[in-house]
Parts: C-alpha cells; sequence; structure tokens
DNA sequence: GGTCTGACTAAAT
DNA sequence: GATTTAGCCAGAC
C-alpha cells in the first residue's frame, strides 16, 4: 500500500458536492508535503478517482490543465453543484471538506 | 547518485 | 498585499 494508494483512496471518500485541497490530504496522511498529494492525483485517471473535487487551497482548479480539456474539471464539479467562476470556486468555504470529518480518525 | 521538476503551502520579504 | 524563498519528497534523466 503506497502513499498513493492512500491519497487515491481519501480522494474516493470525498462526499458528492464537497471539495478538498492538497494540504488537507496531506495533513490528514501526515505525507509531509501537499506535493506529495498533487503528485499523487497525477496517477488518479488511472485509478477511477474523482480527482476533480482536489483543489489548492485557495479554491483554485490547478490540476485541471491535467484532465483532456481544461474545462472537464469545471463541469464535473459544476454538475454537482459546485459553481466556479474563473478557475475558482465560489463558496469555497461552504464546500470544502476535511477527511477527518467524515472518517474521524 | 546528484539535480531538476512538480495538480502545494506557509512564512518571510 | 504582492512577490519571493524555503520546505516538502518521489520520479525522471
Amino acid at each position: 500500500m503506497s502513499y498513493i494508494e492512500d491519497v487515491l483512496d481519501v480522494t474516493r471518500l470525498i462526499p458528492k458536492g464537497r471539495v478538498t485541497t492538497y494540504g488537507a490530504i496531506a495533513d490528514f496522511l501526515t505525507l509531509g508535503s501537499a506535493r506529495m498529494v498533487g503528485w499523487a492525483l497525477r496517477n488518479a485517471d488511472t485509478h477511477d478517482v474523482p480527482a476533480h473535487r482536489v483543489v489548492n487551497r485557495k479554491g483554485e482548479l490547478s490540476g485541471r490543465n491535467m484532465f483532456s480539456t481544461p474545462f472537464i474539471m469545471q463541469e464535473k464539479l459544476e454538475a454537482e453543484k459546485i459553481n466556479i467562476k474563473e478557475n475558482k470556486i465560489i463558496n469555497f468555504d461552504a464546500v470544502f471538506w476535511h477527511p477527518s470529518e467524515t472518517l474521524k480518525q
């Protein structure tokens, strides 16, 4: 079980209509760095993971460029009632989700 | 095996 | 308050 799978596993647990950040996942898994999360999520497409629900700490869709098209990420989020403006999540604080909120570690 | 890079972040300028 | 620096650590070369 690599840390990559840990990251992907937590990402799968993100509730529909909610998002989380690289830092939150890194903090929950004590990876040591949010960069590890971003790096791990590169492999999301080969692991059937909703990577579009993971954004940076400002609520920006920083990873949109890694999808087939930069618009996929935004459209997927909007389909979950998450409003996007200029690649940033509106009302980010309201939809933010931290792993401990559900996992209660 | 040293260096560079990266879907990041917090702290220091 | 915008920009830069430093820490993070696993791959690619």
